[in-house]
DNA sequence: ACTTGATCATGG
DNA sequence: CCATGATCAAGT
């Protein structure tokens, strides 16, 4: 039998995407990029995004940059992460740019970063370097919102950093900040660089920043999973 | 060993 | 430049 295709189309709701995303575990990156015409590379250091737009072919989101879910249709966003041989994340994961302006009035409850993790289809992928990207196994996805106790714990930390992003401090901001939601350079190099403003109201030039959530956070929710 | 700050590719 | 997809690798 070889049902196992990409998803032509974007799929039409939850169920379907988790039966497509469950057909996938236990195969190997290499698998699935012969069989929509890929060659996987020898390693991620010029290809960091190269797994999250394979797994995006095969589940149906359409690829690309568009400042949406991966899943609009059906508000579910895709995160791919690597993990090490008992499952725990070996890298944060990316939520989405912070806003440097325009932020007077901005809320947890209307933010980007709630809306992206409303809803989120977690995809592990064996992650180390060891092992050949084409050999690196896709694990069982979980499907996941935030519960109570999480939500809570990422509003204290988006507050904390976007109330030091509205007081001019975003200079001093450190990825050290936030429990389980921190604050991190996010451009293409150190010279690239977008308006924010100083302590004195004053218009500066910085780097763009973007929110990722820290490592103890997702191996908390993904261990979850694992025990259930 | 681990995290933080820096970086890579691509499309619009 | 900004958005998407992230991992690299120097420093602690």
């Amino acid at each position: 039998m070889h049902t196992l295709e990409p998803l032509a189309h974007p799929p039409e709701n939850e169920a379907e995407l988790l039966a497509q995303a469950q057909r996938l575990a236990g195969l190997t990156l290499g698998e699935l990029a012969l069989r929509v015409g890929l060659t996987p590379p020898a390693d991620l250091k010029r290809d960091k995004g190269w797994i999250g737009v394979l797994l995006e072919l095969w589940l149906g989101a359409s690829a690309g940059s568009k400042p949406e879910q991966d899943f609009a249709a059906i508000g579910i966003e895709l995160k791919t992460i690597p993990i090490d041989s008992l499952g725990r994340p070996l890298e944060t994961t990316f939520v989405c740019v912070a806003p440097l302006t325009g932020n007077t009035g901005v809320i947890w409850e209307t933010s980007h970063v709630r809306h992206k993790l409303k809803r989120v289809l977690w995809i592990p992928v064996e992650g180390e370097r060891a092992i050949p990207v084409a050999e690196r196994r896709v694990g069982s996805p979980l499907l996941w919102s935030p519960d109570r106790e999480e939500e809570e714990q990422l509003r204290r930390d988006w507050e904390e950093l976007m109330d030091l992003i509205v007081l001019g401090q975003v200079e001093r901001i450190t990825a050290r900040h936030g429990e389980v939601l921190q604050l991190r350079p996010k451009a293409a190099n150190s010279k690239a660089l977008t308006e924010a403003f100083g302590a004195h109201g004053e218009p500066i030039l910085t780097l763009p920043r973007g929110f990722y959530l820290k490592k103890n956070f997702t191996a908390a929710l993904l261990a979850r999973h694992f025990m259930m």
